[in-house]
DNA sequence: CATATGATTCCA
DNA sequence: GGAATCATATGA
């Protein structure tokens, strides 16, 4: 009854984006608070697999908004993305963290798997019994950065689409830069 | 048909 | 810093 209806997808992926950081996404019984999140905003937006027009791949993509869109990355890692705008729009929101109850869920892959997402749930609606988002319960204050892994597209790459919670620390990676902490090298081999 | 590459993660 | 690993997109 209070779950995130067809109107709440209905709109810009950036739109979108930005009004799930802190919801609750539900799926098999399993509850994941939403922590971060990147807008992609079809054809246009380099960045967005929906470049490539509609294929047999991006075909969820391009659905009706509030339904699932998943695909395979780097041959191993699976990505959850929710449909948004409208129905050949071609704008998603990959959904890059959560906190799950006792479970790692930071990294588009890792949420994806501690979820149980794959590629079978594509073109399903997030609106079910099983399946469905519930709004946020507390006030969230949310920071922006530009999007991750995205480099190659141009001005899009710097684009300010990607959003989390400025509170939680499962957020993928670090605002800033503020990786001081420094790769190790490689040791000499003993 | 052959080839290049990516909305990443793990290991050293 | 670099490998792992494969479906998809793209070009011949």
């Amino acid at each position: 009854m209070t779950r995130l209806t067809r109107d709440f997808f209905a709109r810009d992926a950036l739109v979108v984006a930005k009004a799930l950081v802190g919801t609750t996404i539900v799926h098999q019984g399993k509850r994941a608070r939403i922590v971060e999140t990147e807008a992609y905003r079809g054809p246009k937006d380099l960045a967005c697999h929906a470049r490539a027009g509609l294929t047999k791949r991006t075909k969820p993509l391009f659905g009706p908004p509030g339904h699932a869109y998943v695909f395979l990355i780097y041959g191993m890692h699976e990505c959850f993305n929710v449909t948004c705008k409208a129905e050949g729009a071609g704008h998603a929101v990959l959904i890059r963290a959560a906190e799950i109850e006792g479970e790692r869920g930071d990294g588009p892959g890792r949420f994806a798997r501690a979820m149980r997402f794959t590629r079978a749930h594509n073109s399903e609606s997030l609106m079910t019994e099983h399946l469905h988002l519930l709004p946020r319960e507390r006030r969230v204050r949310i920071a922006v950065s530009a999007r991750v892994g995205v480099a190659y597209s141009g001005e899009w790459a710097d684009m300010p689409y990607r959003f989390y919670d400025a509170a939680s620390a499962h957020v993928s990676k670090p605002p800033k830069s503020a990786i001081g902490s420094a790769t190790a090298k490689p040791r000499p081999r003993s």
